[in-house]
DNA sequence: CAGATAGACGTTTTT
DNA sequence: CGTCTATCTG
C-alpha cells in the first residue's frame, strides 16, 4: 500500500460504503479501480460472481480485466474462477444477463446503427418512420432514407432520457409502439432496448412476471459490489439499471470526472455526478488529485480552463501536478499562423525536431528518444480540419494514422467494386465497368476478364429458379473475386497496397453482410435495385465515420483524432491545431433536430442534445489533459468566414504564465535514438476465431482482420435454435424441472429463429428440429438431471493480454462419476461448426482455469439423426501443448503474420473464402 | 450606433 | 432549420 497516496489507499480500501471516486486527469485512476477489486476478491467469502465492474469501452474492459488479472495472480498467485467476474460494458452485461435468463430472448441478435437504419428505412411504414408526426411547417412526415438516422434518435433518446410523458404528441407514442413491435418481432435489440429490457425486469414484479423473477433472484443472490468506470458518461437509463442492480443492497461505487463529461450530446448527464452523494445515503467521497502524468505547467493550465466552467457545474476539486514531468519555459505554446498551410508546415517541423528528443515516462526512468507515435494531433472536427496536414504528412513521409474516419466509399476500388452492381441492372455499361477496375488498379491479369463478365451474365438471370435465397449477393460478389482470381500478393503497386485493397473489399463484404441482412427476402430484381440505389445514395453516408481500425499491430506513427477519440489516452507531445471561433467552441447546429419530433419542455435539461459552450469547455480540457510535457495550441484563419477569427479557449491559454506565445530560438537538448513505446495490445478473441486461426491464420485474417463474410445460408438459425432449445432443457433441470419429448415442439417454437428460409424450408426446418429435440430426450433424457453447468462462459488467460473466451454448451457428471464436457453438433451447412480435438481441450482447459477442476472427458453429441457421438478422455500433454499454441496465436495476432498454408489441406477444401487465397490444385492426371 | 436583414454554413460517436 | 456574421438602414 506504501506506492498509494493517501487518497489512493483510502478508495482502495473503502469497500463497505457507497464509494464516490472522482479521479482527475492522470490520478491512477484504472490502477485504484483493479486494486479495489482485488481487495473485494480477497476478502473471505466472496465470489468473483458477487463482482461486477461496467467500464465504457471494450478497451477499456480489456485493459482492466488485465489489470485485475496481474493483481490477483501476483498477490494471491491464482485466479481460479476469475471468469465469472463480469468486466465490460453495460450493454454487453444486459446482453449477457436477457440471454442467459430470459429464454424468449436466446434467439435475439443485435442490430448496429447501420443495420437498424435499414430496417426502419426498409419498413418505412411498419416502423413508424413515415407515421411519426413532427412539429415542422414544411416537413410534417419525416421520409425514408432522409430521416431514418433522427427517428432513431428519437426513438433511443425516449427510451434513455427523463421524459415527461404526457408531453409526447399521441402519434409520436404510436410510432414508438410500432417501432418497438418491429423490433421485437424480427427478434432483434438495438443498442437502447437490450438495457431498457434489462431495466424492465429489474424493475418488473416478481409475482407477476416469471422471467423478471428470475433476474431479480440472481441479482439479490449474486450481485454484492458494483463498479462504475466513467461514471460522468452515464445517462439516465443506465443510472436506472446500476439502481436496479443495487437495489438488494450491494455495494456501489461510481468513478469519474465531472470535468471530462464529453457525451451530453449522446444523452449522458453531468448531474449524475454532480448530485450522487445527495442521491445515495452514507456516500464516502475520495478525490484523486495527483496528477502522475504531465507537467505542473500543463497541469495549471488545465486547471485555468477548468475554472472557465461555472463552479454549479462541476465538483470543486483542484488537480496538483505530481511532478512526473519537468515543466520548461517553452514547452506550452500557443502560436498564431498567417494562414492554414504555414501552421500545417510549422506542425510537421516541430515533429521531426521532437523526434529523437531525450524523455522520461517517468521519474528515474531510463530515457528513451521520442518518436512519431509520440505525437498526436488532436481536432475538434477531423473531417473539416485534418485534410492540409494529413497532404504535409504524407509529401514529407511522416507515418501517419487517422484515426475513426475511413471514406470507405471514396476510393477508386469500392468504386470499381460498387460498378460490379451498376453494371448488373444496366446503369453502366459491361465496357464502363472494366474501366472502372483498370482505373483502379484491379486488374492484373486481363485474360480474366472474361470469367468475371460470365459471372456477371449469371447474375443477371433471374429465372434461374423460384427461390429469392439464390440470387445471393454475396456470393456474386465473392465470385466475382473468384473469376478474377484476385490475391493480395498480385496487385500491382507497393506491398503493403494489396493489404490495404484487401481491407477494402472485406469492408465492402461488410456492406454486403449488413444490407442482406435486411433485405435477404425481397424478389431478386427490386433488392439488387435498392442495393445499387443504396449504395450509391446512403451507404456512403451510413460508412462515413465507420471502424477503421486494421487489426491489433501498432504502427509507429503520428496519431490524428478528435478529442472524443482521444479520451482515456496520453502523448508525450499534443497538438491542438485549428482553434478558431465557432469551430472550438463549437458553433451550435441548426438543421432538423431531434426537438422537432420531440418537444422541448418533455426532455429534461435539454441543453444537452444541443451543445453548450461549458461542454465544449470540457471538451477542450479534455485535450489538454492528454499531453504529458509537449503541448501546442495552434491557429491560422480558417477559408471560410465562420472560422476567420481565434476561439475564446485559444486566447484564454495564450494569457496563462506557462505558455509561451512564440518559440524559443534556444536549441532543443541533443538528440538520441528515436524508440517507439510499444505497447502490447490486448488481445481477446472467441473460440470460434480461435479455431480458425489454429486451422488456417490467413482464413482468421480473411474473416477478422479485413470482415468477409460468408454468403448468408437459408437455414442460418437451424443449428443455434436446437442449442438454445437445449440449453433452456439443462437450465431448468438445474433449478430443479424437468422436460420431457411433449415439451419439444413449444421449445422449438420458442428457440428456433429462421429468419432467411423460404416458407417450405421453414415447416421442414421445424419438424427435423422437433425429431431431434425429441430424439434428445429419448436417447439422454436420463442423463438431463445430472446437468452441472449450461451455456457455462468460460475464459482461458493464456499470456498476459491474451484472452480467450466462450461458452460451453453442457458440463455434466456422468454415471460412471467422471466429469465431462460436452459440445452440441448440429449439421448446420450454413454455419458447419467442427469441433476438433484441439477446440474441445481448449474448453477442458477453461474449465480448469473457471473452477481450479479437472474435466476426465470431452464429448461430442451429434444432433442429427445419422450423426455419430464422440467420447474420449482429456489428454494432459495435449493441455499444455494447446496452452503454447494459443500463446503462439495472440503473438501472431499482434504481429500481424496471418500466413496461408503451405499447402491445400482439407482445411481448404471446406473453407468458403479460399477463393480469396489460393487456387484449386488440379486433379491428377489421370482423373482428368 | 442600435436594430433589421441577407447570406453563409453545417461537430462529436460507443454500444 | 438555427446560428452567426456582415452589411445595410434610420
Amino acid at each position: 500500500m506504501k506506492d498509494y497516496t493517501k487518497a489512493q489507499a483510502e478508495a482502495i480500501t473503502c469497500l463497505d460504503e457507497p464509494l464516490q471516486i472522482i479521479a482527475c486527469a492522470g490520478s491512477g485512476k484504472t490502477q485504484v479501480i483493479s486494486q479495489r477489486i482485488a481487495r473485494i476478491l480477497a476478502q473471505p467469502g466472496v465470489q468473483p460472481r458477487n463482482v461486477v465492474a461496467f467500464t465504457f469501452t471494450e478497451k477499456a474492459a480489456a485493459e482492466l480485466k488485465d489489470r485485475v488479472l496481474g493483481i490477483v495472480s501476483r498477490e494471491n498467485g491464482d485466479v481460479t474462477g476469475l471468469a465469472e467476474m463480469y468486466i465490460g460494458t453495460m450493454h454487453g452485461y444486459c446482453l449477457d444477463l436477457l440471454q442467459r435468463l430470459v429464454p424468449d430472448t436466446f434467439k435475439f441478435s443485435v442490430l448496429s446503427d447501420i443495420t437498424a437504419r435499414l430496417l426502419v428505412d426498409r419498413n418505412s411504414r411498419k416502423s413508424g418512420l413515415t407515421v411519426c408526426p413532427t412539429s415542422l411547417a414544411s416537413t410534417p412526415r419525416l421520409k425514408r432514407y432522409l430521416h431514418s438516422k433522427l427517428y432513431l434518435q428519437a426513438m433511443s433518446v425516449l427510451r434513455e432520457d427523463t421524459i415527461d410523458e404526457s408531453q409526447i404528441p399521441p402519434g409520436v407514442v404510436a410510432a414508438q409502439v410500432d417501432y418497438l413491435k418491429l423490433l421485437y418481432s424480427k427478434a432483434s435489440f438495438d443498442f437502447t432496448e437490450m438495457i431498457n429490457l434489462t431495466v424492465q425486469m429489474l424493475e418488473g414484479d416478481p409475482a407477476e412476471d416469471e422471467d423478471a423473477a428470475a433476474v431479480q433472484a440472481h441479482v439479490r443472490e449474486d450481485i454484492r459490489y458494483v463498479v462504475v468506470d466513467e461514471y460522468q458518461d452515464v445517462n439516465p437509463l443506465q443510472e436506472q439499471l446500476i439502481r436496479g442492480l443495487v437495489q438488494f443492497g450491494a455495494n456501489l461505487c461510481v468513478v469519474g470526472d465531472d470535468d471530462q463529461t464529453i457525451y451530453q450530446w449522446r444523452g449522458s448527464q453531468v448531474s449524475n455526478i454532480v448530485t450522487f452523494a445527495g442521491r445515495y445515503q452514507g456516500v464516502r467521497q475520495v478525490t484523486l488529485a495527483d496528477n502522475f502524468r504531465s507537467s505542473e505547467g500543463i497541469v495549471e493550465l488545465a486547471q485555468s480552463v477548468a475554472s472557465l466552467i461555472p463552479s454549479g457545474e462541476r465538483l470543486a476539486k483542484e488537480m496538483v501536478s505530481a511532478g512526473s514531468q519537468k515543466w520548461e519555459r517553452g514547452d506550452l505554446l500557443a502560436l498564431t499562423f498567417d494562414d492554414d498551410a504555414a501552421e500545417t508546415a510549422w506542425i510537421c517541423d516541430r515533429i521531426e525536431q521532437l523526434r529523437g528528443i531525450p524523455f522520461q515516462g517517468s521519474p528515474g526512468a531510463e530515457p528513451r528518444g521520442l518518436s512519431w507515435s509520440d505525437c498526436a494531433v488532436l481536432y475538434r472536427s477531423v473531417r473539416a480540419d485534418a485534410d492540409s496536414l494529413v497532404a504535409e504528412l504524407r509529401r514529407r513521409n511522416i507515418p501517419y494514422v487517422v484515426k475513426g474516419l475511413n471514406r470507405l466509399f471514396d476510393s477508386p476500388e469500392i468504386q470499381a467494386v460498387v460498378g460490379i452492381f451498376r453494371a448488373m441492372i444496366g446503369e453502366i455499361t459491361d465496357n464502363d465497368l472494366r474501366q472502372l477496375w483498370l482505373d483502379a488498379g484491379l486488374l492484373p491479369d486481363l485474360l480474366r476478364w472474361d470469367d468475371a463478365l460470365t459471372v456477371l451474365e449469371q447474375g443477371r438471370d433471374f429465372d434461374r429458379g423460384k427461390r429469392w435465397g439464390i440470387y445471393n449477393i454475396q456470393r456474386l460478389y465473392l465470385d466475382f473475386l473468384e473469376a478474377l482470381e484476385l490475391r493480395e500478393e498480385t496487385l500491382s503497386g507497393a506491398p503493403e497496397r494489396g493489404e490495404l485493397v484487401f481491407y477494402q473489399l472485406g469492408k465492402f463484404s461488410q456492406v454486403i453482410s449488413d444490407f442482406e441482412q435486411i433485405y435477404f427476402n425481397t424478389s431478386p430484381a427490386e433488392k439488387y435495385d435498392a442495393f445499387v440505389k443504396w449504395l450509391t445514395h446512403q451507404a456512403p453516408d451510413y460508412y462515413a465515420d465507420s471502424d477503421a481500425d486494421a487489426g491489433y499491430a501498432t504502427p509507429d506513427a503520428v496519431t490524428l483524432a478528435t478529442v472524443h477519440q482521444a479520451k482515456g489516452m496520453q502523448w508525450p507531445a499534443v497538438f491542438v491545431p485549428c482553434l478558431r471561433k465557432n469551430r472550438f467552441p463549437s458553433k451550435r447546429q441548426g438543421g432538423v433536430g431531434l426537438f422537432h419530433v420531440i418537444p422541448e419542455t418533455a426532455v429534461d435539461q435539454p441543453d444537452r442534445y444541443k451543445g453548450t459552450v461549458q461542454d465544449e469547455t470540457r471538451l477542450f480540457y479534455v485535450a489538454v489533459t492528454r499531453a504529458q510535457k509537449y503541448l501546442a495550441l495552434t491557429f491560422s484563419p480558417g477559408h471560410s468566414q465562420l472560422y476567420r477569427n481565434r476561439s475564446l479557449l485559444f486566447d484564454h491559454c495564450a494569457a496563462q504564465t506557462w505558455v509561451s506565445t512564440r518559440q524559443s530560438t534556444k536549441p532543443l537538448p541533443d538528440k538520441i535514438e528515436p524508440k517507439a513505446l510499444q505497447e502490447t495490445p490486448q488481445v481477446t478473441i472467441s473460440f470460434s476465431e480461435l479455431k480458425y486461426l489454429l486451422e488456417c491464420p490467413y482464413s482468421f485474417k480473411l474473416r477478422f482482420l479485413y470482415g468477409f463474410n460468408p454468403p448468408i445460408h437459408e437455414a442460418l438459425g437451424y443449428g443455434k435454435g436446437l442449442h438454445d432449445g437445449l440449453a433452456e432443457v439443462h437450465k431448468k433441470a438445474i433449478a430443479g424441472e424437468l422436460l420431457g419429448p411433449s415439451d419439444a415442439a413449444e421449445l422449438v417454437d420458442r428457440h428456433l429463429y429462421l429468419p432467411f428460409a423460404y416458407p417450405e424450408l421453414r415447416t421442414t426446418l421445424r419438424t427435423s428440429a422437433i425429431k431431434a429435440v425429441e430424439r434428445y430426450f429419448a436417447v439422454h433424457g436420463e442423463e438431463i438431471p445430472r446437468t452441472l453447468h449450461s451455456e457455462k462462459q468460460i475464459q482461458v488467460h493464456v499470456a498476459p493480454g491474451v484472452t480467450v473466451d466462450g461458452r460451453v454448451d453442457l458440463i455434466r457428471r456422468l454415471d460412471t462419476d467422471e466429469l465431462s464436457i460436452v459440445d452440441f453438433k448440429s449439421t448446420d451447412r450454413a454455419q458447419a461448426e467442427d469441433v476438433t480435438r484441439d477446440q474441445l481441450h481448449v474448453y477442458a482447459v477453461g474449465y480448469e482455469e473457471l473452477t481450479g477442476e479437472n474435466a476426465d472427458l470431452i464429448e461430442v453429441l451429434n444432433l442429427d439423426e445419422a450423426g455419430r457421438n464422440t467420447r474420449e478422455e482429456v489428454e494432459d500433454s495435449l493441455l499444455a501443448e494447446i496452452r503454447d499454441r494459443i500463446r503462439e496465436a495472440g503473438d501472431s495476432i499482434r504481429s500481424n503474420t496471418l500466413p496461408r498454408l503451405d499447402n491445400w489441406t482439407h482445411h481448404c477444401e471446406r473453407c468458403d473464402l479460399v477463393a480469396l487465397c489460393r487456387d484449386k490444385p488440379n486433379p491428377p492426371a489421370m482423373l482428368r
